[in-house]
DNA sequence: ATCATAATATTGATATATCAAATAATGATT
DNA sequence: AATCATTATTTGATATATCAATATTATGAT
């Protein structure tokens, strides 16, 4: 194959992999949680090991936009995940206090997530991964100038 | 690190790179020829090469949702990048052919996106891409069952 | 020829991504 | 204190992802 083409092979199953894996990480959560999303759970998560980050910060994070965390925190609000109320300082700013039943929720799901990781990364030796890693890692280096 | 970590900086990454890789290479797009996503342009350049395709063999080609599809089509045609005629034998479906406009687009379009690919995976080892690709392709699989 | 089933595509609803614009509050400057 | 730039968040518009439901046509079995 032209280098041309092994590129273009690279970036078909960068693509592919990731949706993949969503796509099997998803259907493992729905079937034994139901309604939550993959990305609302990342989020949940980041706020209760970060509390402090502001909607900024979580955006910068767990590497999404501000308005669709701005979304995924209303959706987490309505499902009884997330508690909003007055910031006690700054009056832009909301409080978001994870409620004891979205505690529950990521104590709960958090086998299912290294369930799923060990799937995905199942017959993978140590030493791809770690060769893998380090492609990627370049990879956001030279797209982020 | 843990084992455990380093499968979670492992998926982080992966995310991060293909968001990354995307970012840029849609900036790069827009900024020489305006409103086209890469994905509408993935999906012009497979109907080029495979004009016998259906849509949903389309949406299996480039690992797309069949509604996307639909979707993007529509967009692509509104853009007289596609035309949308009758198909002579089977009448659910449509007979799609490109314009000269959109034949064009693909031409001068091809380089920018080879140009996005060598950028993205500048100072990577061959070698280091060829294990990187059978990890991801092991991905593809294990979470395909 | 009819009828059930399969195939093809579309549409609707909801979630997320992205960009731009709008709001609102804060902090700094004068 | 009034003004102004900056910060934090929201909202609107458009594109894409996903799932479910629908419509239409084609095909195979009888």
């Amino acid at each position: 194959m032209t280098a041309e083409k092994l590129n273009a092979t690279f970036f078909y199953l960068l693509e592919k992999s990731i949706k993949s894996y969503r796509q099997m990480a998803q259907r493992n959560i729905s079937d034994e949680f139901g309604s939550i999303t993959v990305d609302q759970l990342l989020v949940l998560q980041t706020m209760r090991d970060q509390p402090e980050l502001t909607q900024q910060q979580i955006a910068v994070a767990v590497f999404k936009d501000f308005a669709s965390i701005t979304r995924i925190i209303d959706l987490l609000v309505r499902k009884g995940f997330l508690k909003r109320s007055d910031h006690p300082t700054d009056r832009r700013r909301f409080e978001l206090t994870i409620t004891p039943e979205g505690e529950d929720m990521l104590v709960q799901v958090r086998p299912r997530i290294l369930k799923n990781r060990r799937i995905a990364l199942e017959g993978i030796e140590e030493e791809e991964l770690a060769v893998a890693r380090k492609v990627l890692a370049r990879i956001v280096e030279n797209c982020s100038q």
